[in-house]
DNA sequence: ACCATCATTGATACCGAGTATCATTATTAA
DNA sequence: TTAATAATGATACTCGGTATCAATGATGGT
């Protein structure tokens, strides 16, 4: 757990210096409180967890982690924006499963549903450039009642 | 044009009246307002058209609106949220080409999504409640470099 | 037509999420 | 070691939207 924790830390600050950005105190604090979340947050919950270290700081490392593909910003049914960490080696576009009970999110894979979109958009003579879906439910772990 | 408009403004209000709201003057603009117009548009542009109306009063409305399930709130790539008129007769479940380009956009028919993903979701033991889709692209106009 | 009731309105203040500014501090490469 | 430059954090601000609340308007019963 720990050395997990560490590991998916310096992934991130990783992240961060490959863009060519610096390794410093706050911004390891940052990551560092981010990998050891295991479901999607706010940055605002995010930040009060970090006491000492300026809203404005949080936001910027979010920022940079999202454009670096290691942090996946997640959109809830209510609207609300929360992020996530990506699946290791899954940092390009891919899609989410959502659970609205416990807030425990997964990456969703094998979901070829551009093929589909783009004949879906043939139909309508229209030039796909993206798309953006999130998917709702309930983990297996709530779904059979258990809490997790 | 001008029946068209104002039958779509009367639908609008029909929608609020059959959930008991009333039919009253500011209300009518706003809707009138709506029913002009062919691409999606923010809350905020759409009260700055509306001089003497309050914003709450616009956006109280907006949101009845989108409860009726006559009005969409659609999504953009930025993550500014627009909105948009249904396609007649199309007020359920439904998703959107948008045109990143002119901000047309329309609405996507004959995706059947939820079966794919249905398929999906059993392989990740998920059980899906709900789901959110958007398309991003250029129409058929805008792709053929015609002004639209 | 009148009135009592209750919904609606609009001004205002507020809220949550995020960004701009900027003087101070930390990191880095020479 | 130092000069250059990136990062920090306090603060004020923006943007989209909501809560409050006194004043106004619609409605249904008489």
């Amino acid at each position: 757990m720990r050395s997990r924790n560490y590991s998916i830390a310096e992934q991130l600050i990783e992240a961060l210096e490959e863009q060519g950005y610096r390794d410093t105190g706050p911004r390891r604090r940052v990551v560092e409180a981010i990998a050891r979340k295991n479901r999607h947050f706010t940055a605002e919950a995010l930040w009060e967890e970090l006491p000492g270290i300026g809203r404005a700081t949080v936001y910027r490392a979010l920022k940079l982690l999202v454009q670096s593909g290691a942090l996946c910003r997640v959109m809830l049914e209510d609207g609300n924006r929360h992020y996530q960490l990506s699946e290791p080696g899954h940092r390009g576009h891919h899609h989410h499963l959502l659970c609205v009970h416990c807030g425990e999110s997964e990456d969703l894979r094998g979901c070829d549903i551009e093929k589909q979109l783009h004949s879906v958009a043939t139909a309508h003579r229209f030039q796909i450039t993206g798309h953006w879906l999130e998917v709702y439910g309930q983990c297996r772990k709530c779904a059979a009642g258990r809490a997790c």
